[in-house]
DNA sequence: CGTTATTTTGAATCGCTTCAAGTGGTGTGG
DNA sequence: CCACACCACTTGAAGCGATTCAAAATAACG
């Protein structure tokens, strides 16, 4: 089953899409160089699995393009999603052999990979590796902490609008287009994934989302190209503080 | 209303009971001394408020002694707990002057403090401390994610043993009683706090600790005073997998 | 073009919540 | 010392939101 493909690419850092977002964003022209030295890349097929829970991880990573997840499964096949893995995420815990979570591509997924050993003993030297994990693991766990919020409090149709309010924002940041009014923009999950993802089932968000459309707050074309009309209105139907009360 | 009590104690670092668990853990005596030099300490009363989201934090801390929650809170009111804060746990972020969530403390609680900014300095010329906080982090954003779990995929009678399993191994733990067979210990949460942090209204917490007592699981005395009889039995409410089964 | 995977929709059921009433323990003031 | 209020908690009954099971519709694929 579980194919690794192996290396293609060659990517000069300094020409590395995520170069300033990723592990290796503070680090000077010396530390690239090292880091450069023992790099190697990985890609996988969309719905490949890149490590299962348990397996030993001889390599961490960063997600060069593409989208994987993080999950976790108990014994009797209930599956909740812990983690969304966008370009320029860390995978792989330094100091820890075996992975915790399953990881699967959800596209077709290119890493920049490092083996674990080398990496924690130039972690050992190089403070701003470990100062940029540090960041990033702290980013993480906010976000953790906000989903924390959504699975335990939100009903269906608030969780499916932060879902999509949480991709539109992404999308639009990339596109440099400023989110508000009419945004646009294309699933990179099935609903299966996403009620994985909102701890729901997955005729739920279908239900959910068709609800979503009747209301006038969405709009389908295809299952997976989204358009939001308006922004706000969304943004209204997450529950969440718009911040755009009195102040705004 | 949130008064904040003025240090009261001083406690030596040699002699501090969370020495070698905080995030100070790695520290070697001159890093300590550096430390000790801006430490100050503060406590409060079980029940009062530390910080709310939102209020500007000129410091961070670590937890000496006492028991604190994290949490958020919707505009209609709805609450989620994302966090509970142990002896030796870190709280604040470094690098960000606003609280993001409300902290609470549950129980009287005493925080070893430092102004955040010479902190922030410390931490730039001592890899000890980001290394260790980085791991902390690390360990934090896993407890986070296993909570995810929880939150979207259990049911209430798994999410209530979940938590009385975490706070009997904590307990076990503590007193170097081997978790296995017989267990007591007493709650440090009220049942509005348990339902704040597993996801459910307290009405629920009840009515699932009575059917646990009345199914033999645990037995009660008063409100607070737990007793399991037979860890193993909890552990199988739990949801989780045990890991006890063949090679146990 | 038929086959398979994904998604939508419907109907019945279930688990948790909501609303409401009642219990037991603790502290306070008459 | 008792009446009273207050708080944390328990229990009951009704309602509702999400799930479950089932079937049909749509899209994707060789």
């Amino acid at each position: 089953m579980a194919f690794q493909e192996k290396l293609t690419t060659h990517i000069e850092c300094e020409s590395c899409p995520i170069r300033h977002r990723a592990v290796c964003a503070k680090c000077d022209v010396d530390e690239l160089e090292l880091l450069a030295d023992m790099k190697y890349y990985r890609t996988y097929d969309a719905g490949q699995t890149v490590i299962w829970s348990g397996d030993t991880m001889d390599f961490v990573a960063s997600v060069v393009e593409g989208i994987a997840t993080l999950s976790q499964t108990m014994e009797d096949g209930r599956t909740q999603m812990v983690g969304l893995l966008l370009p320029s995420d860390f995978v792989g815990r330094p100091g820890r052999d075996e992975a915790a979570y399953d990881v699967v591509a959800t596209t077709r997924l290119t890493m920049c990979c490092f083996r674990r050993k080398p990496f924690e003993e130039l972690m050992e030297n190089t403070p701003h590796i470990g100062q940029r994990l540090l960041q990033m693991t702290l980013d993480e766990l906010d976000a953790a902490r906000e989903w924390m919020l959504l699975l335990g409090r939100k009903t269906a149709r608030e969780k499916i609008a932060s879902l999509l309010a949480i991709i539109a924002r992404r999308d639009a940041t990339l596109n440099l287009i400023s989110p508000k009014g009419k945004v646009v923009f294309d699933l990179p999950l099935t609903r299966e994934a996403m009620a994985d993802y909102l701890g729901l089932t997955l005729e739920t968000v279908s239900r959910q989302i068709s609800a979503l459309r009747r209301d006038g707050v969405i709009e389908l074309e295809g299952k997976r190209h989204v358009t939001v009309p308006q922004m706000s209105r969304l943004l209204d139907e997450t529950g969440d503080d718009t911040d755009g009360g009195v102040f705004a």
